[in-house]
DNA sequence: CCCTCCCACATTGTCGACAATATGGGGATT
DNA sequence: AATCCCCATATTGTCGACAATGTGGGAGGG
């Protein structure tokens, strides 16, 4: 529940955390199992430290477990993602809705400092943009409405998933130039005060970020048959 | 990840099905703590299943857990209630936007042979309908999505945690009788294959249903102020 | 040559003991 | 009397060993 990410207290949460890490930027690759001796003796710890770290994977979606056989990391499907970015489109739709309503001036005075500061890399040509950039951008927003649970859903779980995806299907960041615009719109809705609209242009947003991946998917992957979502 | 809730067949998923049941049934109340010690004496299981069960807990958003200090069962807001509508709102639109896309004509004759069946037992003044039947409706067109990462998201954490706040907060089940004309709309749209409709009118089912709780609750608790979504 | 059954091995599940950390109360000091 | 510090105690975190379960390969029969 601790969006947070407070310094690591525990054994298991720097196992954890260092699993985490080398899961999201494929270190581990997905499909392989974790097997608990292994790791045990790998990073030096108990078993029991091990299990932990596998469950709270477990609770990110990055593992799964089955009962005797043991954990695998998710396997990657070109639809896993696309799933994913559906389930984002709602929720993050419905975050946007939320922010219009109950982010703070300041904190939408500081959403448009944001956006400009990233203009000005940008227009430098700096790549900035193309990861955290657009992370942070959804991330304020997330924040902005103001639901714990969905923060905590997003921000814990799917946020850690797509990297994951996005990582191990060699999908580049989002769309740089063409998402900064997106960008713009969705924040003016906040400014205006718009539910309605902030929803729909983030809706928009994600729809239109899982089209480009899926036409790059069709490109490296031709045989599969266009889903039509 | 498994909604499937197979057989449990490890001493931790009986623990965990137990813990779970009377956590949601509210027989283990609201906030209070679960001591390791105390639970394995009374379940009669070492600490491990226990610590197994409640991380099992902690991934449905049952329990929360701090380190060095323990695991809570979730502490019970009003807020947190509508929270969780607005969650579903946002992703059960979504679901049955894609489930008009992906449901089998034979699901949807299902679909359509349970809505008679309920109409049958509304009409003849049975109260069924209340709880089971309307789980059962959502969950099809849940199901129906096709979109396993969604499924996974509602039928394993977001339903039992939506039944437990119900449960203790002490809301009957849904309103019945105009609940069942928005399930009859909600049919048909998807009958029609019309995804935006049938979006829009899950959204506004939930919606409704939400601001019923929010009534409720306000003549319940008439000292807090207003909210509005 | 192939299929089946059975057994040894590897892995996960469970257990009890020990270590590390929070918590509450009692005593000393002001 | 009030406040602060310190320690006893209870609880969680970690560990290594044992039990239960899945897996692969080899012996035997067809």
């Amino acid at each position: 529940m601790s969006h947070s990410e407070s310094t690591p207290v525990t054994a298991a949460d720097k196992t954890f955390l260092q699993l985490r890490k080398n899961i999201v930027e494929g270190v581990i690759s997905a499909g392989s199992k974790l097997s608990e001796t292994e790791l045990s003796t790998k990073y030096a710890v108990s078993r029991a430290v091990i299990r932990e770290a596998i469950n709270r994977l477990e609770t990110c979606r990055l593992v799964e477990r089955k009962a005797n056989i043991g954990a695998r990391v998710v396997a990657l499907t070109a639809d896993g993602l696309l799933e994913l970015y559906q389930i984002r489109e709602s929720l993050e739709g419905m975050a946007a809705r939320l922010a219009a309503t109950h982010m703070s001036d300041e904190e939408i005075a500081e959403l448009k400092d944001l956006l400009t500061q990233h203009f000005e890399e940008v227009k430098d040509g700096h790549s900035y943009y193309q990861e955290a950039g657009d992370v942070d951008f959804h991330y304020r927003i997330i924040i902005g409405s103001k639901n714990k649970q969905l923060i905590s859903l997003l921000v814990d779980g799917i946020y850690h998933l797509v990297r994951m995806y996005r990582v191990q299907l060699g999908m580049a960041g989002p769309r740089v130039t063409t998402a900064f615009g997106e960008h713009q719109q969705i924040v003016q809705a906040i400014v205006n005060r718009d539910p309605e609209l902030a929803e729909m242009l983030m809706r928009r947003h994600i729809l239109y970020s899982k089209n480009n991946i899926q036409s790059k998917l069709q490109i490296l992957n031709p045989t599969h048959k266009r889903r039509t979502s």
